[in-house]
DNA sequence: GTATATTCGTGTTTAGAGGACACGAACCTG
DNA sequence: CAGGTTCGTGTCCTCTAAACACGAATATAC
């Protein structure tokens, strides 16, 4: 009884909308279960696992060249019972405004994620512990924004993802110590005093990349 | 032309064997080419990933149980040219006492390791970096020794795998103070003064492998 | 235009962690 | 019992990380 084999790229994909951390999920065909998962779709054939990743985020990312990242790999006989599937699972990092909503899917905040099918939740989990632990030594939070953003946006970024209110003086001091962003020159008017803007420098994100210590 | 699609777990098994991290490769069985390989096979029906690359590592260890830890995911569709081979490559880490050497295999020092086939150079390079990172922040060390050591045998293992000198005091308030060994009340005598031996302690591997953080 | 509200941007002090560093203790050997 | 070898230990200092408050710049309301 050998049970048909199914290399998947399941998907992970993370933005910011209305002051909180969301993931894309996918209504699962079984309508009756109510159920959800995360988007993926089997492994094409002459594409790489990175680009497959790829074309199943297209579709919620209106801005290409999104951070994205292999988590890790699925493969528990029992995880989906019917078949024998193999999951390469990714995460993805979508810019607020670059978040499109496909037909069939919605963000949901992964504070309250709805029942989610197979082993989903654990990936889901194992995502978000992966962002948090790299956002502390890295600097993937400003993935999550906008080209250009100010230093309070990324702190309240980086707030979100670690629930945890951070110091405003320490917080810039170590953002511009590791010198992965850089200011524009133009301000964000608004109420208040306005804000200088900053964007990433343009070789941060190869160098977050190239720190494949846990890719 | 849809090639055949082989899903495999190939796998990274270091040792210390003369005071060098060694690395276990199979002769290719393409004689001729005189390349070297990682040990794996196909994923096994019915058996999980982690079980499968247990079974990889079976004929070079002679003690179940060693630390073993899935690595990442290599599916270029040109990394192999014949066929679709996807690779999910596992480290494990086996006691300097408990290797063995299963026939048409060796263990190689990682300096100087002979040529490699297919990306398997890159897997080993990624290991390698993954356990160096790991030492620094984990006690993944001792996994690499037999069930009772000196302190001196783990500030050796440490020095080899990092490959720098560490100060003896330093070590040891550091390893002492992450309290994952602990004196077993026996000691070794041989050159010297008696060193007290210690052990991890049983929970310590559970410790490790709970922050997974990049399994 | 003046007062008020709101957000931005900045420096110092302090506590804790990590690194450098040397010598007496215990045992074996000849 | 003298000499050789490895084991085991404590202090000082530097540097990194956390706590903390107020003037500056603009928008708005009066």
């Amino acid at each position: 009884m050998a049970k048909e084999l199914e290399l998947r790229v399941d998907l992970v994909a993370l933005t910011l909308r209305e002051r909180q951390l969301q993931v894309l999920l996918e209504a699962c065909a079984d309508r009756a279960a109510r159920m959800w998962r995360l988007p993926g779709r089997p492994l094409q054939p002459g594409r790489s696992l990175d680009e497959t990743a790829e074309l199943v985020l297209q579709p919620s990312c209106s801005a290409p060249g999104a951070y994205l990242e292999q988590l890790y790999t699925y493969g528990d006989p029992r995880r989906v019972p019917e078949k024998r599937v193999i999951s390469v699972a990714y995460m993805a990092l979508v810019p607020g405004d670059a978040a499109l909503v496909p037909p069939g899917s919605d963000w949901h905040p992964v504070q309250q994620v709805p029942p989610l099918a197979y082993d989903h939740a654990e990936i889901l989990e194992y995502a978000l512990r992966r962002l948090r632990y790299k956002l502390e030594y890295t600097a993937v939070g400003f993935q999550l924004l906008p080209e250009e953003f100010t230093l309070s946006e990324l702190q309240q970024t980086y707030e979100i993802i670690l629930g945890e209110p951070l110091d405003k003086r320490n917080f810039r001091r170590r953002i511009l110590a590791a010198s992965v962003i850089e200011p524009t020159g133009r301000k964000r008017t608004g109420e208040g005093r306005p804000a200088r803007l900053y964007r990433y420098k343009p070789d941060a994100v190869a160098e977050v990349k190239a720190r494949r210590l846990f890719p």
